[in-house]
DNA sequence: CTGAAAGCGCTTACAG
DNA sequence: CTGAAAGCGCTTACAG
């Protein structure tokens, strides 16, 4: 006899009545519930969460898939999300995709079944078969970054985002802006459409400028400063150089300057550069950038996911949170242009 | 009806032969498994998790306790660990411990009671009552960085590599060398082993050399560019100004080699700096700093977790993994001995 | 190789 | 407010 049955037997009470002390139940008696925990306590009982699980059909737990748990906007996220999740007392499952194979075995093994409340998944695009998946688990998913039929979502404006960031570079007189993306990472997110909106507010903002696109102006590799660096080494070899680069993450970023620099270039006087994020970093890397508050929307994921599991027939949230532009010093006119003061309005700019 | 019954009735065989055809175990005909699973498929059932964790008492989950999950070093590790984790198919809980409100939380309401079969813990130096909570948690735990009584260990050498790193510096003819340590955050490392390890290196270090030390030529703050840009402009004020610095981590350092180029220094010229861990960026920040192989360090303790869950009797492992000095442009001679060759060996140096 | 039954440790209608 | 009993969905001796 241990468990619940010997503090039931020591405080001199049913089973059912420690249950019902030990936890926030009403329909217990302030006395008994007082004499039960402090039995428990005297005996060091814990509520089996095994036994507790199963009677409950409830896991306490929200379940977390990342691509990757090693680059800063993950942790950033994981962290964030997880400290609301804490608040809650509810347990993290920390599901790293990793590579194709990783994310095969998650979905198609079903890893995910019975083992939480509530799903966030990140920058993740699922297939038609990984989107029924998700469904069948038959509990609430949030979804960050991507939207994805019949599940809540929380983002931010990559399309708008982007297309302010080359306005920026446009409004201080380059002609000539590259373009660094994130290179579709086979495994884990193939045909993101956060990527593809980030490249189509590039797009239209020297579009609506009358800015000359091209291929060349493209280069995509992948989401780490050594990607950074072998992108703008494509770049920098283009027919016509350009005079000022957006690229998709800050990392990629970083890689980017220490090459511009290695090359006996210097930034900005040569070329301009401006990242997404707003890293730990950025700041004293003096990278011109997007906070997309990261830690934030990792918050309001966790907090809409929770507010779905609590009430499993409300509509799921859709959350756009802005971004801000982050001016630093590795954005100024060309080169051609310097002195010329530019038509810049203010150093921080909301969307 | 449903579950594994629904699947028992299909193929018409019992509850209990659906069970053993589902797993691993033998005693099932060839013919009756591959019948039970193709039942099972074709119904898409999926074996509750709670229900077998409850019969058999496994969870066939491991618990990872981290300060933060925002800091490079501790990404490398979960998500080291969690690669082999995910590789034995099992799930991974992640606990962050943030501030001391967070790690009480986790200790005296026993949120790792029942969860896990096995439980990795980073960073961490718990106090007497908390070595004993997670005694009376009766499953495995092995300790990544700190040595704690009665666990299992993986760490690396912090004395050693420090000394090593000082070393390093006091060859090129430095005589006045500091030291900026990770502060002890009260929340989550207060006293730690790890961190008084690197200090006594460099204290031995500089003693067996015959070099001076001082209060003044040690500062510590927190383990963020921040805390390294306050610790070194502390540093750069001691009456008198150290020409080589150790530094605790290299998120630190990324701080400091920032300030002492806003100051108009120049590194290495007027300061060497040499940093811990060898961050993703170490490399194009040009920073000297000692390899601490975090992802492996995060797959070895996780790998001893796995074995000490297999075999619960045997020995705790304690492992000391390699590290390793990496040498890039932020440490030289100091001004006054430019131009004399130093006395370096070699460019990398195991210990 | 297979099945009936007990049991894992709780929670929760139901009855009092 | 309290208790006896059924049940959550599996696994595993035990018997055949």
């Amino acid at each position: 006899m241990q468990g619940i049955e010997a503090v039931a037997r020591q405080a001199g009470v049913s089973v059912s009545t420690v249950s019902r002390a030990l936890r926030e139940v009403p329909g217990v008696s302030p006395a008994t519930r007082e004499r039960v925990r402090a039995t428990a306590a005297e005996l060091g009982f814990v509520t089996s969460i095994s036994g507790s699980r199963l009677a409950t059909g409830r896991t306490g737990t929200v379940a977390i898939v990342v691509p990757t748990a090693t680059t800063w906007f993950f942790g950033q996220i994981i962290a964030g999300a997880g400290s609301v999740v804490r608040a809650a007392a509810l347990d993290l499952l920390l599901f790293e995709l990793g590579d194709s194979e990783g994310r095969r075995r998650v979905f198609a093994d079903q890893r995910l079944r019975g083992r939480a409340d509530g799903v966030l998944v990140l920058s993740l695009n699922p297939s038609q078969d990984e989107s029924e998946m998700l469904r069948r688990l038959d509990v609430p998913v949030v979804s960050l970054g991507n939207v994805i039929e019949g599940f809540g979502c929380v983002r931010v404006d990559n399309y708008g985002s982007a297309a302010s960031v080359v306005r920026h570079l446009i409004n201080l007189g380059h002609e000539h802006i590259g373009y660094i993306g994130i290179a579709d990472h086979a495994a884990v997110t193939p045909g993101s459409r956060v990527l593809a909106e980030r490249l189509a507010g590039y797009e239209h903002a020297l579009k609506e400028a009358g800015l000359p696109q091209g291929q060349a102006l493209r280069q995509f590799d992948e989401n780490t400063a050594d990607g950074g660096r072998r992108a703008v080494t494509r770049l920098l070899s283009a027919p016509v150089m350009p005079t000022a680069v957006f690229i998709g993450s800050d990392e990629m970023a970083f890689g980017a300057l220490d090459i511009v620099r290695s090359a006996g270039l210097s930034v900005p006087e040569d070329l301009s550069v401006a990242g997404f994020d707003n890293h730990a970093f950025s700041d004293l890397m003096h990278l011109s950038t997007v906070d997309q508050g990261a830690w934030t929307q990792g918050e309001a994921a966790a907090r809409a996911l929770l507010e779905a599991i609590e009430d499993p027939q409300g509509e799921p949230a859709q959350l756009v949170l802005p971004t801000q532009l982050v001016l630093r010093g590795s954005t100024a006119p060309p080169r051609l242009l310097r002195g010329k003061p530019a038509a810049e309005p203010s150093e921080k700019e909301d969307r």
